[in-house]
DNA sequence: AAGTGTATCAACCGCCCAGAA
DNA sequence: GTTCTGGGCGGTTGATACACT
């Protein structure tokens, strides 16, 4: 059996609402306080609108607790977790924020989030494809040109505390930036840090906020910064439980965050001389 | 300045579900 | 138990703004 329409399509106003009907429909909420039948609302309301579209319009900007545009780094944190962990649904997403409609979740999601999404997941990707050749360059001069090295090393993801026009720019540009800095504040623990640099032998102070070589200028690297704030920067954006270990780059581990010993995350970093 | 491509976001579509009849 | 209805949701579209050539 088919379903009767909410509304006569034909009969009923579509597209943009004007400021006339926009002040129509709130009035009539606001005297009502609460709508018991959407359907039943363009009547009493004077809207020539199907109801649904009333409940729409009202919902996802009329409403006076809504928040438009300007989500803040924190909100986009919450957004990707969640988004990881139960894909796409918007309505449950927008419940943990408040102020946020679930169409201005899906439609943050969609033109900003997910590009946000795919560059670190194609940067994991390529960091992990870029792997044998940085081994490759174990073998070769101990001075790495700039050009050589960008054409050789991955780039560093600069995760959802950098814009995306950055994270492009990083992402074909690897040597251009500067080494993240560790904050000490974590329950991060380094089980071993092993580094074959072409040109030098590199290991990271066991302080971890502090990257030896880097006050020379010499060492340049990249993190798997997620935005998330170290540690959880790698726990999250790629599946931690699968990430392989790079031989011959840097190997961490967390031992209180997670209980498997094979969980780790891969980190590494390249020394470059200008 | 004009044409074209891209990004953004409000709005719509159609399906599913729960509850009422 | 079946049918009907409205609410809710995710996916998609289309108009507009903006950027680029």
């Amino acid at each position: 059996m088919g379903r009767a329409p909410c509304c006569d399509k034909a009969n009923v106003k579509r597209g943009p609402w004007s400021p006339e009907e926009d002040m129509a429909l709130k009035k009539y909420v606001e005297r009502h306080g609460t709508v018991e039948n959407w359907i039943a609302l363009p009547h009493k309301a004077g809207l020539n609108r199907c109801g649904k579209s009333c409940r729409l319009r009202w919902l996802n900007y009329l409403r006076p607790d809504i928040k438009h545009g300007g989500f803040t780094e924190e909100e986009d944190h919450i957004i990707y977790n969640l988004y990881k962990s139960m894909g796409s649904r918007w309505s449950v997403i927008a419940s943990h924020l408040p102020g946020r409609t679930d169409n201005d979740v899906k439609n943050y999601w969609n033109t900003k989030l997910k590009k946000k999404f795919i560059a670190t997941q194609t940067n994991l990707t390529t960091n992990a494809n870029n792997i044998s050749n940085h081994e490759n360059l174990s073998s070769s001069p101990s001075h790495v040109t700039k050009n050589e090295s960008s054409a050789s090393f991955p780039s560093m993801d600069p995760g959802f505390g950098h814009n995306l026009l950055e994270s492009q720019r990083l992402f074909t540009d690897p040597i251009s930036f500067s080494l993240p800095a560790f904050e000490e504040s974590s329950n991060f623990s380094v089980s071993q840090s092993t580094y074959d640099a072409p040109s030098s032998s590199v290991s990271m102070d066991n302080s971890y906020n502090t990257w030896p070589g880097s006050e020379g200028g010499e060492i340049d690297g990249f993190f798997m910064d997620l935005g998330y704030g170290f540690p959880y920067d790698l726990l999250n954006g790629n599946d931690f439980q699968k990430v392989e270990v790079a031989s011959g780059l840097a190997d961490f581990s967390y031992g209180n965050m997670v209980s498997s010993s094979e969980t780790r995350a891969q980190g590494q970093f390249q020394s470059v001389t200008y």
